[in-house]
DNA sequence: TTGACTACCTAACGTCTGTTAGGTCAAGTC
DNA sequence: GACTTGACCTAACAGACGTTAGGTAGTCAA
């Protein structure tokens, strides 16, 4: 059974740590990468297994010789996507200054989220759109990386919290929520000919920290 | 042909006006009605024909007497959709005394939004779901819709511009795009057990009409 | 009583899907 | 030179899908 090979392939590459050469099986990440742009692209019930091999240029049948179902692969583009982002803005927000205050931490995280959903990942972007309509276990299996990325901002937020940056009357969750929702949501209308993720990102992160309306006029506040 | 059938269905409905009784065709609305709950509980190519009948009471083939094809109960599930939404913000907008505030109208619009969204319509929040995972032709329909939607913002947007409300450097497409954004993005998280859409829209309205940060902060503006 | 019409049903069609059994063939090992 | 193994392929399977042809029970008008 092509399942039982897939299985032992995976058990060997995990366990066994240097195995041959330590090259990490090129046609794996072919078809994770193929299927991550076409998740992206058309989403997950309108991607079959043979759109993704053709891709790669093989048979569809040759992909159970890597993953042992679909479901599988869908777990593990979204757990990467997941991480890449989560990586990226961790990264970003450590490499930052001990002097940089936290609203441009918080500036540096909008950015950059957003720079890999719209350009460096397709990963993640695969991640955001197919989430609501995998398989329960994929989307089981996806949630709990979701909650440690969560995490990130959530601890970002109260960073800026417990500095005294926000507002103390604002709800962490939907601030959270909202600003994620912002981002993600680009997805549906960006054009990358149009303007680039960091200018959006500027633009959006003005209008979280200060809002759009001008403050003082009537009717402005409650 | 079925296909005849419906089709001269729709002709002799909509031509013909007075139709006997005006009665509105009861199986027709009930089918729409089961296919925006499942488009928006599962998404669309998760939802067959067959599982729209089993809701209506009724055998898959029959749907064929009402319907031409499953894209044209797409499309008249998200026309609907955008339609519901639409006349709700345009008509809670116009019910409004002449004394409200533009800031104001804006809380209605981002209230009425959600409601529709989040409570009101199955068709609305169908539409939002499915948009991107419909058929060229299907989508290429709802774009019309859309576009009309957007100028209600679009407008109201303006207005507050005009009006000063609004700070002078805000991108007013950015702002409408952040803003739908974060309304729309709640269709992924919503919990009917939690919060309200009337709750939820207030802690919205804020976040965009004041910002999240305390100004005059260090690093609060740029 | 007949004939038309409405609103369904049954049964199937062709196509696409994820998946699997078994074969092939080059590269490397003993 | 025989043997194993990795990486594919072919061919097919069962099931689901949108869709259609043709049939049927009930209603209603003439």
């Amino acid at each position: 059974m092509a399942t039982d090979r897939a299985a032992k392939r995976a058990a060997n590459e995990e366990a066994g740590g240097s195995s041959d050469r330590g090259r990490p099986d090129n046609a794996h990440a072919l078809i994770l990468a193929a299927a991550a742009r076409l998740f992206r692209e058309r989403g997950y019930a309108e991607t079959s297994l043979r759109d993704i091999a053709a891709v790669v240029g093989i048979k569809a049948g040759s992909i159970y010789y890597h993953f042992a179902s679909k479901e599988e692969i869908a777990t593990e583009v979204m757990n990467e996507g997941i991480r890449v982002v989560s990586d990226a803005v961790t990264g970003a927000l450590t490499a930052l200054p001990r002097s940089v205050k936290p609203p441009d931490r918080l500036r540096c995280a909008i950015d950059t989220h957003l720079s890999a959903l719209l350009e460096a990942s397709d990963f993640t972007s695969a991640h955001i759109r197919i989430y609501g309509y995998v398989p329960a276990e994929v989307r089981k299996a996806a949630a709990k990386a979701r909650a440690g990325y969560d995490g990130v901002w959530k601890s970002l937020l109260d960073e800026l919290a417990s500095s005294g940056h926000i507002r103390p009357e604002t709800d962490h969750t939907l601030l959270r929520l909202a600003i994620l929702g912002t981002l993600n949501w680009s997805l549906e209308w960006y054009d990358a000919e149009a303007r680039s993720p960091r200018e959006i990102a500027a633009v959006f992160f003005d209008i979280f920290a200060r809002g759009a309306l001008v403050p003082g006029r009537p009717g402005a506040h409650r």
